[in-house]
RNA sequence: CGAGGUGUAGCGCAGUUGGUAGCGCGCUUGGUUUGGGACCAAGAUGCCGCGGGUUCGAAUCCUGUCACCUCGACCA
């Protein structure tokens, strides 16, 4: 039987081809699927699932701290979308146009929102006046457009969904606050959530959101090494406030401009789940959420007894974890691949002999380890184990991280890590944008991030040899 | 956007010097099975990516176009 050819083919093995081992995970385990429309994925209810837990969580956690949901338009008036001129240089390059409605053509064309922050700004010239009035904490949940070139399922798609925090402050203070609370919000839910490290630091001008006057990232490596920027979080100034002529009057009774910041997670956050997380036989989900956190399979379910027994665990378990059983006349053999594919944390199976024995066997899907469990014991022991699985998870990506963190104390060292090693490549940095270029240049790597955890490699930066001010990360990102 | 590659059944692919399309898996029906991708039998499924052209005849040759993949460039 096992000597036959596989009846279902595998995926690719990562070491073979990581990018295509990436999109048959994608298409195997149910996530996307490819549309008729241009680098525009459809998102199966098996990704939308991951997405919607994803959304909880994270909704949950922005009215914990006091933000409100709204919807603004698809659409942006060009003139409004060119009121603040990086930002519009930014973004003009990859916006989509509406240019008729009907058969008529539009006095003004449209662009699909590549991002909002016009639209919100509009809107808070309007309603905010006094200082009283902040601040707001506005978030909305909605897809946006970006004509991108190269697209692939989840990393960079033509339409992505996402959440993107609006917010306007009274003081400089209060609004770099903001921006730095929402970027450890997104860092711990990598962490605690997804089970992902994650690198907090700022972004040099360079890689700086358009019209942002600091942008800050979470960075998570990949399996192979490569980058993914994860989260931001961007302090604004008052550059939109000025440009969009938002005004309050202040606590001393005189006219001032709101400080502002914005940040987004998107669904490219499921693309790092997978690149972070998977293996060679699929998808491996954190627990918090993986839509199916345990699959109940009854073994030889015809026998008597064992397809009720396991329906009766199967509901048992619904106030605990989130749960399935499969009872579909698939085979054993085939139910195992299919939740491994699927990255379902832990799998329950239950034959004539468990049940005997008033037990069950559980095996985690990050190391495959079998646990025998009483069938009295599985709501402590069910709990206890999806822990251990977020647990191995997060220590594995870590463990990855460390192993593929390298540091170059001179640019002949940088370059020729660079082209023996993949992963974070760490040196100080003098804070030219000069020397940026050049490393792209001649290394090819871009900057990652300079992390809040700084360290002392030097005194001077080595691509050009003057005092360093910052220690910064550099590598190949997605 | 540049270089290269691929488009044939739901998926993976074969298809010779042009002659009217096939295999495996999946799917449907019935039966036997079920502790690592089961077996037998009988079925259904094709705008050969799309548009032009050459030809008596095109999946096959020419041409345009679209999509996807890889590597660059670009990118918050």
């Amino acid at each position: 039987m096992a000597d036959n050819k596989k009846m279902v083919e595998a995926i690719t093995s990562m070491e073979e081809d990581f990018a295509k081992w990436y999109t048959d995970i994608v298409r195997k385990a149910d996530l996307a699927d490819y549309s008729s429309v241009r680098g525009c994925m459809i998102v199966r209810p098996y990704g939308c699932a991951i997405w919607e837990n994803i959304h909880d969580i994270l909704d949950k956690r922005f009215k914990e701290l006091g933000h409100e949901n709204v919807q603004m338009p698809l659409f942006i008036p060009e003139s409004l979308l060119q009121k603040e001129k990086d930002h519009v240089e930014g973004f003009a390059p990859e916006v989509a146009w509406v240019t008729h409605g009907g058969e008529e053509k539009l006095t003004e064309r449209l662009c699909v929102r590549p991002t909002s922050e016009t639209l919100f700004c509009e809107h808070y010239a309007k309603i905010i006046t006094s200082y009283r009035d902040l601040p707001k904490l506005y978030n909305q949940w909605c897809s946006v457009v970006r004509w991108e070139k190269t697209t692939r399922p989840f990393l960079r798609t033509c339409e992505f969904w996402w959440q993107e925090g609006h917010t306007m402050h009274e003081t400089k203070e209060e609004a770099m606050e903001e921006t730095e609370r929402m970027l450890n919000v997104y860092a711990d839910f990598c962490e605690q959530a997804l089970a992902i490290p994650v690198t907090k630091g700022r972004k040099t001008v360079k890689e700086q959101f358009a019209g942002a006057e600091a942008t800050y990232t979470i960075e998570a490596m990949m399996h192979d090494g490569k980058a993914l920027q994860s989260g931001t979080s961007h302090y604004f100034g008052d550059g939109f406030s000025r440009a969009f002529d938002i005004t309050f009057q202040g606590r001393d009774n005189k006219p001032a401009y709101p400080h502002q910041t914005s940040w987004g997670m998107s669904t490219r956050i499921i693309g790092a789940i997978i690149m972070t997380h998977g293996d060679d036989n699929g998808l491996v989900l954190p627990p918090a959420i993986a839509p199916i956190q345990v699959v109940v399979l009854p073994i030889a379910q015809h026998k008597p007894g064992v397809l009720e027994k396991a329906q009766e665990i199967t509901q048992r378990l619904k106030k605990v974890c989130r749960v399935k059983i499969d009872d579909s006349d698939n085979t054993a053999g085939w139910k195992f691949a299919e939740y491994e594919m699927k990255g379902v944390p832990l799998r329950l199976e239950m034959g004539p002999r468990d049940i005997e024995a008033n037990q069950c066997v559980l095996v985690r899907r990050d190391n495959r380890e079998k646990t025998f469990v009483s069938l009295d014991e599985l709501e402590t022991k069910i709990p206890e184990l999806l822990q251990a699985v977020h647990d191995g998870l997060y220590q594995k990506a870590l463990a990855n991280r460390e192993a593929r963190t390298w540091v170059a104390h001179t640019f002949d060292e940088l370059k020729e890590l660079a082209q023996t090693k993949s992963g974070f490549f760490k040196t100080m940095w003098c804070g030219d944008e000069a020397c940026e270029l050049k490393v792209k240049e001649e290394a090819g790597l871009t900057s990652r991030c300079m992390p809040f955890e700084q360290e002392q490699l030097g005194d001077v930066c080595p691509i050009c040899g003057k005092p360093a001010k910052t220690m910064i990360i550099w590598g190949k990102a997605y």
